[in-house]
DNA sequence: GAATTTATTCTACATTTGTAGAGTTAACTC
DNA sequence: GAGTTAACTCTACAAATGTAGAATAAATTC
C-alpha cells in the first residue's frame, strides 16, 4: 500500500512537524483550504495503510508518521532506480547531476558529500 | 496530466524501444500478460494525455513517445525535491548519496561524474 | 446553559485508474 | 474463401482517489 500524491501532501506536513493537530493541519494549507472533512478522509485513509497513528490528548489527537520521511524516500527513489534506470543507482545519480539545476557551489558540497560517504565506506 | 504508475510501467517500454509495436509490447511483458484490450487502453490515455503518438506502417501502429524520458524524470524529479526537500536539490542530492546503497566503486564513479559536471560549469 | 466552534465519523458522489469482454475489421493461412 | 489471428474501438465495471455534506459529540464562550 502506497500513499497517493495528495496524502503524500499530508504527510509531508505531518513529517514537517512530527506531531500535529487537526486545526494547525489546516492552517498549514494554502487558500483555498480543504473542507476540514477532506482531511479528517486523508487522515483515515492514511491510518488503515498504516502510514500514520495518534496520539490522544485529553480528547484532542494529536497525528505523527509511523513511517520515517527518509525510509519513505529511499523506498521511492530505489523503486525508480529499480523501475525506470535498470536498477543502476549510479545511472541516477547521473542522471540526477547532468539534469537538475545545481549551482557550482551545490556541486561543490555534493563532491564533499560523496567524498564524505566514500571516507565512511573504507574504514 | 500525468501518469499513473501502470501507465508509467507501459512509458518505460516504449522509450526502451523507442518505436514499438502492439504485439512487442505484450511480449515485453512478464506472465501473466495483460490483455491486449487493456494495453490498447492504456495507450489510449496515454495518446490522450499527449505522451505517445504513433506512426502508421501500412495497417499497423509504431507507437513512440512525445516526451523525452530525460524530461519526464527530470520533472519528476525536480517536483520531488520542491514539495519535499525544501526545494533544495543539494538536500535532495546529500539524501540520495547517504540513503542509497551505492557501492565504493559506485562512489567514486559518481564522484567524477561530479567533478566533470563542476568542470563544466567553471568554462 | 444556549450558542458557537472544532473534530470526528459516516455517507456520498464524481473522477481516475486497472482491467478486460464484445464487436469489428483487416491480415494471414490453408 | 472459410477459419484464425491481431489490433483496435466501445463499453463496462470495480477499486482508488479527491472532495465534502450531514450528523454527532465535545469544548469553548457568553
Amino acid at each position: 500500500m502506497s500513499l497517493s500524491k495528495t496524502e503524500e501532501q499530508l504527510m509531508e506536513i505531518i513529517w514537517k512537524k512530527g506531531e500535529i493537530f487537526m486545526k494547525e493541519i489546516i492552517e498549514t494549507y494554502p487558500d483555498p483550504k480543504p473542507a476540514t472533512t477532506t482531511i479528517a478522509t486523508l487522515l483515515k485513509r492514511m491510518q488503515v495503510k498504516k502510514f500514520v497513528g495518534y496520539q490522544l490528548y485529553g480528547n484532542s489527537r494529536a497525528y505523527f508518521p509511523l513511517i520515517k520521511k527518509s525510509d519513505y524516500f529511499s523506498k521511492h527513489v530505489n523503486g525508480m532506480i529499480k523501475d525506470y534506470f535498470d536498477n543502476s543507482a549510479l545511472q541516477f545519480a547521473s542522471f540526477f547531476a547532468t539534469n537538475t539545476k545545481l549551482s557550482q557551489n551545490e556541486l561543490e558540497e555534493l563532491k564533499k558529500i560523496v567524498e564524505a560517504q566514500i571516507k565512511k565506506g573504507e574504514s
